[in-house]
RNA sequence: GCUUCCAUAGUUCAAUGGAUAGAAUAAAUCUCUCCUAAAGAUUAGAUUCGGGUUCGAUUCCCGAUGGAAGUACCA
């Protein structure tokens, strides 16, 4: 039993001793104390006062007496503070905490078994018509530490992502390719392929904002007035008009685009694949939209037979979710074809063929907010168990000091170039810190990886997920601070001072605990370990890698503070030394942990 | 218009309803004959406004103000 159920304990029947009162043993509010009062662990009597029918003062006086007379072992002494009991912990109970954690393999995690939840996690979910920019990134990251968050709670995962390899806007690369690519391949052009198509979407808005302009002038020249100009020009372009033409033809199987559509994407694919491979992100499952959205069209179908939605004269489909204080929502057009929804429906039959889903969660940002909720609305009607209760993790944008991000502007942020650059900056200043001298180039790269990464994936994971975040290009990101790299070199220190101990043949193993006064900073230090379990349960109900990642900056920060202050390896009372030895080795291993969740590597030396 | 989300030091971010709201950064200053100074320490600086619930509110509720997103036969 750990330290706070046996104080819960205590506390509870203290007050049925004590007062005669019965209490929940969970009621009993138990939180760590404050730096600037004697002891570790606080107890609230606020709530206690109920049942004491006395002060605060008083109650928890009369629970502390309680305390130290039958807790010994654990409560060493106490004092109150307003209506805060404070107690101080036995030295015993905590270098015996310390070994409980340094002994056990990824404390804290829950290991999932056969028949433990299934959940399935979808992030990522690009288009094909342009690389990944920082927006993606903060997807992919918050989607693959989300996806080990809950699996270190115990779950079974799968992650899916879903490529929306389809539509209009792919048609769109895929013309301007044809009219102004002269062939141009990623092998010709030594292009990666989804930068590649990227251009070829560029090229065709520039194309396509020209025919706009020069239509519209001539609409106005002919007595339209501008506003309804540049409206009638968006429709009646050629480009655009092309376009629609090609997805027609998509549709019905064309072998000619159809072979062209397979090709472009194939290269988008590969270069998906590297970055993703760079971000360090995986899938169990992918999904294309050119698979699932027939099957959609079917469900939509299946519930227009069950009368969950209706037709219209016009041919298209709809659901009515003014019951639900929604509007209504097109299913399918009167052409037949299908929408962002149907989509999603479609993919959602899919995948519970699959796997039998116990729940669903979505990572997508928060401009589908609506979307998400009429999903699980028609996923519910349509008998999907899971439906109703799907999880949408919303998260904020991504936004410059400009705003928003916008490829027509040009002040995309690209994932290949903002990771390319984080590496290099760290290349850079082990190079000017001299901090190379003994190390291959080789080595120095690989640790710069790890540093560079580090710091971009630390600096989007930190940020609460729901938030809007900014990203300045111009200040980049640091490496000094709250930062991924301050963790990761704390590390690399204990790695270091645990190789140097092993040269001095000093033993980490744990000496015995008895006559071991412990420093203050010593027993933060040991608190904070504990707390990564309650931490990494709730970052698992609350979907927060954020709150994984303050903790593992907080425990760093207190790591410093007592490896400022206190000596390992000059420490002369040997149990000292040992302890310390132990106490900074599970430090390195819980941080290693923690940040793993992260998908953060840590560096042995850097 | 309607719906949802957000509002904390100059700036970027924290705070299960708990004690004197924490960090980082930017500024000034100190600490390497000492286990890695990508570190540690000192000084100065903030809860948008008005109500309510509570022993106690940055946190929960209502209203105002400011910002973002959505409200497409786009995805």
């Amino acid at each position: 039993m750990n330290i706070e159920q046996q104080i819960q304990q205590a506390v509870k029947a203290a007050v049925k001793t004590l007062y005669g009162a019965d209490i929940e043993e969970s009621s009993v509010q138990l939180g760590q104390t404050r730096s600037e009062f004697e002891g570790q662990m606080t107890v609230v009597v606020f709530p206690l006062l109920k049942a004491s029918h006395k002060g605060p003062e008083q109650t928890g006086s009369d629970i502390g007496q309680y305390l130290t007379a039958n807790l010994a072992d654990v409560v060493a002494s106490f004092n109150v503070v307003k209506g805060f009991l404070n107690l101080v912990i036995t030295s015993r109970c905590w270098v015996q905490l310390l070994q409980d954690i340094s002994q056990t393999e990824h404390y804290g995690f829950r290991q999932p078994t056969a028949d433990s939840p299934l959940v399935m996690i979808e992030y990522s979910s690009p288009n094909t018509n342009k690389p990944l920019h920082l927006g993606h990134v903060r997807n992919n990251l918050l989607g693959s530490a989300l996806a080990r968050i809950v699996e270190a709670n115990g779950n079974r995962v799968v992650k899916t992502n879903i490529v929306n390899d389809r539509g209009i806007h792919i048609c769109k690369s895929m013309l301007a390719w044809l009219k102004y690519g002269n062939g141009e391949t990623p092998e010709s052009s030594g292009k990666k392929g989804d930068h590649l198509i990227g251009d070829y979407y560029v090229a065709f808005d520039r194309h396509y904002k020209e025919e706009c302009q020069q239509l519209a002038a001539q609409y106005v020249a002919e007595g339209m007035d501008a506003e309804a100009a540049a409206e009638r020009a968006k429709q009646e372009a050629p480009l655009i008009k092309e376009a629609h033409a090609m997805l027609v033809r998509w549709e019905q199987g064309d072998e000619e685009v159809r072979s062209l559509w397979r090709k472009m994407n194939e290269w988008v694919y590969a270069g998906f694949d590297e970055t993703y491979r760079k971000m360090g992100v995986s899938f169990d499952k992918i999904y294309y939209e050119s698979d699932t959205y027939l099957e959609g069209k079917e469900k939509v179908m299946e519930g227009l037979d069950k009368g969950i939605f209706y037709r219209r004269d016009d041919g298209s489909v709809w659901a009515d979710l003014r019951p639900e204080g929604l509007d209504e929502k097109l299913l399918l057009r009167s052409d037949g074809t299908s929408v962002y929804m149907t989509q999603d429906i479609g993919t959602a039959k899919l995948r519970f063929q699959d796997y039998p889903i116990d729940k669903m969660i979505y990572v997508v940002g928060n401009e589908q907010n609506y979307h998400f909720q009429v999903l699980s609305i028609l996923l519910d009607k349509l008998g999907f168990k899971w439906g109703k209760d799907l999880v949408h993790f919303s998260y904020g944008m991504v936004e410059l000091p400009s705003g928003k991000m916008k490829s027509r502007e040009g002040t995309v942020v690209d994932a290949d170039d903002l990771m390319a650059k984080m590496v290099d900056d760290a290349y850079q200043m082990m190079q000017d810190m001299g901090k190379n001298d003994d190390l291959s180039d080789e080595e120095v790269r690989e640790i710069a990886r790890k540093v560079g990464l580090g710091a971009l994936k630390y600096f989007i994971l930190k940020v609460d997920a729901r938030k809007n975040m900014l990203f300045n290009p111009a200040e980049s990101i640091d490496f000094n601070g709250n930062t991924g790299p301050f963790i990761q070199y704390t590390y690399a220190r204990i790695a270091s001072v645990q190789r140097k101990a092993k040269e001095a043949g000093i033993s980490m193993q744990p000496a015995s605990a008895d006559g071991l006064s412990l420093e203050e900073k010593e027993i933060n230090l040991i608190q904070r370990l504990r707390q990564f379990e309650p931490v990494l349960r709730q970052a698992g109900t609350d979907y927060s890698p954020s709150g994984i990642a303050n903790y593992c900056y907080d425990l760093t920060k207190e790591y410093n503070q007592f490896y400022h202050d206190h000596s390992i390896l000059h420490e002369t009372d040997q149990q000292k030394q040992q302890f310390r030895l132990l106490l900074s080795q599970t430090v390195a291993k819980t941080l290693r942990d923690a940040m793993g969740l992260l998908g953060i590597e840590m560096p042995e030396r850097m």
